[in-house]
DNA sequence: TATTAGCACTCGAAAGGCGAGAGTGCCAGC
DNA sequence: GCTGGCACTCTCGCCTTTCGAGTGCTAATA
């Protein structure tokens, strides 16, 4: 049976109903909320139906109506109305973000504490596996038995490493391998680092002491962590701020599974293009620990070829339209600041771009 | 008045049964505990003084008895015997480092992460405040437009900058700021990084673009960073395990508290030499929130002279024996990794001392 | 035929009452 | 000074009752 035009106002009506009250909504609170013109008896009909269909549902049998996962879906596929931001909130979010990100150079952290500050529920970031592989391959020596492993990657980040050798070696080795590496290594993948090249490499440096496979070791180590997807979760702690968490076993197992890190997108939920948002409900969630929890994700251009993920993780109940359009603004605004493009700045300082690895990173 | 050597004994078995039960304890508890040689009607006799000296409190008349923060604080300081662990739990936390802590280069994350695994509490780790400066200084000139800047800290770890420039920049210029920087900038310390330096700096240079203070403030951030007191918690959702913490407002006043990373030592309350334990017990805390939660402290030596600490949160009625000798085979362990001398390991690879930034950082 | 008003009914949540039990303080006897 | 006994107190859990929101159904109405 299609869904009338009716049915449809009404859903739409329990279900931001139940999602500013977090109580069952009666047939009587719709006739007087007034976006219909028609009395409760009307509308109790019409709900009957409604759970009929599975949209709906009763908790016991005098209560109200309470959504379903099904009646969410139609709601966030057909009903919802994209929210808009006010003035103030926009002007909050773009200095909030501005505050976090002013270093242009957002750790996967500060994206998911800002997502969850600005949205007031737990947030997850995650990074795409991406295809860095190394630009440039750098050795300086310091002493005989120090030098320093820098590699520039192809996301325009560098990483270093101090070497500290319990043996001495001399300078035209250091300078052989940076040489051999910054030919051999560079512009290949992960897999491509095997142990034959790295044998090669090592016979012709003329290096007994296996300085090679040391080297080679971080540079896997580097790639691996470059195109590893990472995620980061913050906010746990705001899941109590709802009602629906306020049994502490039910909270601390979500929030347990969270702190884990271990979040996988089911199939398909992945946002496509940069922008996109995508929601995720209750059991159409992957994970058990979030059957009766919904996610929210946007994408967002992280720079280099890269997308980045924010989620945003809540109850069932959870204010879809406001969440969403919260999300869309930051998703813009971080893919606005971080893809090498954008936010032209004022001053020498800022006109630079500069990347590579975050000071502010707590260790 | 002194406390009798019979009250102390009173008094421990009070503290230790209501840690292990959550519940108040009564006279008859105590005597069938089998510790105390005298009957429930001497020891309510004796309970009565322990309320009237203010170390233990009734919730209501017709209750057990409960310890005060002054009842903890002579338990810790007196009566609490250094509990040891079991070789299967020596055996797991040594595993668990080991697992964690391969790389030889724990950020502190990981230890905070690792101390609340290990006692099931939340856990913060703090980095003390420390004097590191840069010990080298090197710029590698990659094309007109980009160069990379190595800081070799005196910490013995790298930090690496890529940098864009919107301007052409001749070899020679970035081949003169590398080696001034290097003879201005090592060995001093933050403050003494002065735009008098930097401006003497330029012109020596005769950096007509302004990129001595860019570099300038690289080194300022990098400084800032490295010295600064870094403070990372985790696992505050184990607080839900606590009874006390049923109550999930209380719960999450605490957990919003702990993710503020805002903590802060009462005076006199950090353990001076590596190793030592410091307890602080409810109401001693110099946060609001922290007023009925007692922190358990351990001071680890992080290697290059400077040290960590790990603390642990949980209710007044923490386990505080079982906690403290944890925390102090962690520190234990830790130091004996982290401290440059330690830690023998076998073949090449781990043979040299590799510290630098950790590519397995998420970002 | 769709809508509405009226009404009896259902069921959960909140409020009140009650007894059980744990624990106390006190007192008299050893 | 310690102990057993005893009356007293207070909380906790359980049960019952009440209250009210909300329903489904039916008959009247446009």
């Amino acid at each position: 049976m299609a869904i009338s035009e009716r049915k449809k106002r009404i859903l739409a009506a329990v279900v931001e109903e139940y999602i500013r009250t977090a109580e069952p909504v009666g047939s009587k609170a719709i006739a007087q909320s007034g976006c219909l013109s028609c009395s409760s008896a009307t509308i109790r009909s019409e709900l009957a139906e409604l759970v009929a269909m599975g949209y709906l549902e009763q908790p016991h049998t005098s209560a109200g109506r309470v959504p379903t996962p099904m009646g969410y879906r139609i709601y966030v596929n057909e009903l919802m109305q994209r929210q808009k931001l006010s003035l103030e909130e926009t002007e909050e979010m773009n200095r909030r973000m501005n505050l976090k990100l002013q270093e242009l150079d957002a750790t996967i952290s500060d994206v998911s504490r800002l997502a969850s500050q600005l949205t007031d529920y737990p947030a997850l970031a995650l990074t795409a596996r991406s295809a860095v592989t190394i630009r440039r391959f750098d050795l300086i020596y310091v002493d005989a038995n120090t030098f320093i492993m820098v590699l520039t990657l192809s996301s325009s980040v560098a990483k270093s490493k101090l070497v500290q050798l319990p043996v001495s070696v001399d300078q035209t080795l250091v300078q052989r391998l940076s040489s051999l590496f910054n030919a051999g290594f560079t512009g290949i993948t992960e897999e491509q680092v095997t142990p034959l090249l790295i044998k090669s490499t090592e016979r012709a440096a003329d290096d007994t002491m296996g300085l090679s496979s040391v080297i080679a070791a971080f540079v896997i180590e580097t790639l691996t962590e470059a195109n590893s997807p990472a995620a980061f979760v913050s906010g746990e702690n705001r899941l109590l701020n709802q009602p629906e968490f306020r049994d502490p076993d039910k909270a601390h197992r979500l929030m347990s599974y969270l702190s884990g890190g271990g979040y996988v997108l089911p199939p398909g939920a992945e946002p496509q293009e940069s922008g996109e948002i995508r929601v995720v409900i209750g059991p159409e969630n992957a994970a058990e620990e979030l059957k009766d929890s919904s996610v929210i994700l946007a994408s967002y251009d992280a720079g280099d070829n890269t997308r980045g993920l924010i989620g945003v993780v809540g109850p069932t109940r959870m204010d879809y339209s406001a969440v969403a359009a919260k999300l869309s603004f930051l998703a813009a605004g971080l893919s606005r600041r971080l893809s090498s493009g954008g936010a032209p700045p004022e001053g020498m300082h800022n006109k630079l771009i500069i990347k590579g690895d975050d000071p502010n990173e707590h260790r």
